[in-house]
DNA sequence: TCCATATAGTTTCATTTGCAACTAAATTGA
DNA sequence: TCAATTTAGTTGCAAATGAAACTATATGGA
């Protein structure tokens, strides 16, 4: 196919497109099979491997803004998927866990999340895969700066 | 900071992450700088180095569905930055360029474009640019396939 | 102490986005 | 040729997102 030469060795692009096609192809398989929004499944990966924790600190975490995670933690609380005890150190938060409803969510949607990884990544060496995390990782940090 | 040891080094997420920062920065200053969104931006850019050509076409390149493309091709053609006229080969479509004003524009934004992701990408060598262009290119196609 | 300011989280509202329906033109094939 | 289907592009409507205002609690001086 045609492709635009200005554009085409652009990283912010390229990091969109690739992003964008990511995110659509996993977002959907999460939606259609366990009815979770990304914000929703990362909130429960961080809450199943951890300690229960605040809103804040869960948002700090997965990367997402106050707003969202106060909406993702809303539905998994309506789902019974997540519950919330008053935080003893802090009366205008609270503390976030899983239920075991959550938990069990977590027990099957950790394998299928990892299988399709493992898909997308089947054509990389273990080598191209650390290589791509630690560039990605670099390239974020440096946006977030300054 | 803490860190989620499952999604810590999960790709997809890894991706969404290092997108969101640098489409946030980067975007933030199209907007405030040229009042573009992104999808205007691309057209722009697209235009700027080729013919005219049809919406269609004109998404197939930027990655942008049709109605995205559609609602960009509006607001620029408002803005006099873009033009159409019918398109001889095809009554339902168009063909779009970029008028004189749209062209001055792309090259004022060049420069811009191409000094912040030089400033995002400053520390990092030719191969490691090269190889993150690549990577990203193979992990969206992989992600499009099937 | 108590007022001013800052912070945690939620809600409201406006904007953006995305799907589905729609119009119009092109293509296919009987 | 002309009806049925497909394709290009737009529009209307509903869902998702984000900014700003709001409530409640906490903190930091005078």
């Amino acid at each position: 196919m045609m492709t635009s030469l200005i554009l085409d060795h652009f990283i912010p692009y390229r990091l969109s497109v690739a992003s964008n096609a990511v995110s659509t192809r996993i977002s959907a398989s999460y939606r259609k099979r366990f009815g979770l929004k990304v914000p929703e499944w990362r909130l429960i990966a961080i809450l199943a491997e951890g300690d229960e924790m605040t809103p804040l600190a869960l948002g700090n975490i997965a990367r997402i803004d106050k707003i969202s995670v106060s909406r993702a933690a809303a539905a998994l609380i309506t789902r019974g998927l997540v519950m919330q005890r008053a935080n003893p150190g802090d009366g205008r938060s609270h503390l976030l866990s899983l239920t075991t409803d959550g938990a069990s969510l977590y027990a099957e949607i950790a394998p299928a999340a990892r299988a399709m990884e493992a898909e997308l990544l089947s054509g990389f060496s273990a080598r191209e895969r650390a290589m791509l995390d630690r560039l990605l990782r670099r390239i974020a940090e440096a946006a977030e700066s300054r």
